[in-house]
DNA sequence: ATGCAAATGCAAATCATTTGCATCTAAAAA
DNA sequence: TTTTTAGATGCAAATGATTTGCATTTGCAT
């Protein structure tokens, strides 16, 4: 289970950690360190913003999480790094946010492999567009 | 020419604008608004950091320069929109950055369409690797 | 040439994120 | 189990990117 995966890393268990840990495992959009906090104060425990962002920095580098999109273009958005591999497609108008399960870049990044002696280490894809409600809208 | 853009999306043209437009123009890769701004004063002109953000803001809006990724994570950084579509490969650890190309996105986009009824207008991939200058070296 | 809306410079404000430092705590050592 | 200590946390202040208020200037239509 989930809080395995901080002695797997070599982590000290703390109460921060666990909390931030759960909140992700339950999310299943990217949430920023602040979205991360609130959720955090709502069940009744508190953690201190700065540790969020700390924890996060940490997961980080330990390959716990990966910032998929930054919301908003200017926050960064955090999931739990999980061994299936998908993208986010995003409202234009109402920034409702779905996730998309499958990707075509694989054979891709082969080419791109070839093409420029770099290894691929890994890609971020973004997409972006009209909902189906936000369409006929006029803005 | 570049000038015209201006004339075409209905703004003024400006000394900063023109500047802005002719860094750009000359730019290979995706500048942060600092870069912008520091390219400027090398030709001796100088104009404000605001006036390059509000500037940059208006390009955007008009859809003059596109934002394809944020430098280090952190930093908008704009190219001019010209019909060619690419993406940017960056390596982790030189940061050395290179243009790619093409891009198999297209058929995709029809699939995503239909899976989800929206309409895509856009998106971002970003790839990461390490270059060949930096496999091999330890850090 | 004139007038005005829009653009600019400058300084201060804002917002996300980071950091210094004193204190606390998980987990290694005794 | 108690002791020890490196690492984690809280709090407040700092930082860095970006935005904004306001007085002044400028492009361009009349």
């Amino acid at each position: 289970m989930m809080e395995d995966i901080l002695l797997k890393k070599g982590l000290k268990q703390t109460k921060s950690r666990l909390l931030i840990l759960d909140i992700l495992d339950k999310a299943d959009k990217p949430l920023t360190a602040e979205e991360i906090y609130r959720l955090i104060q709502n069940e009744e425990d508190s953690i201190n913003l700065s540790t969020v962002y700390r924890t996060l920095e940490v997961f980080l580098n330990k390959n716990i999480v990966q910032i998929p999109l930054m919301k908003d273009g200017n926050k960064a958005s955090y999931i739990l790094n999980r061994d299936e591999h998908h993208h986010y497609l995003v409202c234009d108008k109402c920034h409702k946010m779905i996730k998309i399960d499958f990707c075509p870049f694989a054979e891709f990044e082969k080419q791109i492999e070839q093409l420029t002696s770099f290894t691929i280490l890994k890609h971020k894809l973004e997409l972006f567009g009209i909902c189906p409600n936000c369409q006929g809208k006029t803005k």
